[in-house]
DNA sequence: CCCAGAGGGTTTACAATGTCAAGATAAGAT
DNA sequence: ATCTTATCTTGACATTGTAAACCCTCTGGG
């Protein structure tokens, strides 16, 4: 279904969804483009070309990521203890890391290339962790709290991107909130 | 200097050279080869391909990258607390990212294909960490000690891999070590 | 002495990729 | 009605990874 009339949309909707089937190394322009029932110079008329197109992606993923984080925090009940919402935020960061490897990637190394764009997306999801941080900075610098959290939560998703994990045991990351106990308290 | 008698070895470092000097993007079979002094389906004969080349430079990334780090150990008195020596080397592992961007990236992207020399050769380095975390598992179980250090280690480093570290100044990761006080103590 | 075979490299060819230039097509504006 | 602009297609090109066929050069057995 080629969604005339918002190509652009159609275009990051198909690479994301090639993303998610069929992982980084089957990602190409072309094959995006097919996907999305246009021509394979289509995309360059809008994104400039095949980098464009990716940052694009990211900036998706980062919508998605934060989405999906705040998902999580709203599912925990509102009389729960504040550590709960955080190691429960911190096993939904894992989870998509695991889930959508593909994307997670695409996400952070985009990040690197400085889209001011993608920047201020991605600031969405770091807002995140940084309110769930707040109470646990005693006279600590909050800075300091949450790059901890924040570092920690990440290279546990990195580390472990080789083995996806499956949506329904909690288990899979109790090391996780462990270390995160660990920091906190 | 084409190296003759040890074609192998001269690909590996070519590749690796052409990582350090040109970054990711660059990095091609046929570049590799042409920098090695041999035709570009050279490499097909040792490696089987490019996949094979990969993961042979990943090996010979994590040897240099685990000798880092030893030398950053070996190099604080031994006099020394141990957490001086473990925030010494943990530091040295994010400059390490810092440095050698293309290659540390190529390193743990290769690490999720599993090919078991590199997993033996990436185990030297998780072996470095552990025997560093030694000293602080008091009554904690040792692997959630480890996994916290090596989680928050490497997180501080990916997420920083767009800001190259300077090589003279240890301020650039005071955060990290404030980060590992917070889990070890 | 020679020559058969194998390992190491090259040459050639091929499909796929990203990018660019030129053209087609349709909707609006003047 | 004609011009313009945005949108998309077509065609071409250089570069890439891979595979097959060929070619050297050395070594070991007769």
């Amino acid at each position: 279904m080629p969604t005339r009339g918002n190509l652009p949309e159609a275009l990051v909707q198909a690479g994301i969804a090639l993303l998610d089937e069929d992982g980084t190394e089957a990602l190409s322009l072309r094959r995006i483009a097919a996907r999305a029932g246009v021509s394979h110079a289509a995309p360059a008329h809008h994104f400039g070309g095949l980098p464009g197109l990716k940052t694009a992606m990211a900036i998706r993923g980062f919508q998605q990521f934060q989405q999906h984080l705040m998902a999580a925090r709203d599912a925990v009940p509102a009389d729960a203890p504040p550590f709960q919402r955080l190691s429960t935020v911190a096993d939904a960061y894992v989870r998509f890391a695991g889930m959508r490897t593909g994307l997670f990637q695409l996400m952070f190394d985009q990040l690197a290339a400085s889209d001011p764009d993608l920047l201020h997306t991605a600031l969405g999801s770091y807002l995140l962790i940084k309110e769930l941080c707040a109470p646990f900075v005693d006279g600590r610098p909050a800075v300091a709290v949450e790059t901890a959290v924040w570092s920690l939560t990440h290279g546990y998703a990195a580390l472990n991107l080789d083995r996806p994990r499956p949506s329904d045991t909690q288990v899979a990351t109790s090391a996780l909130v462990d270390a995160l106990r660990l920091i906190i308290d």
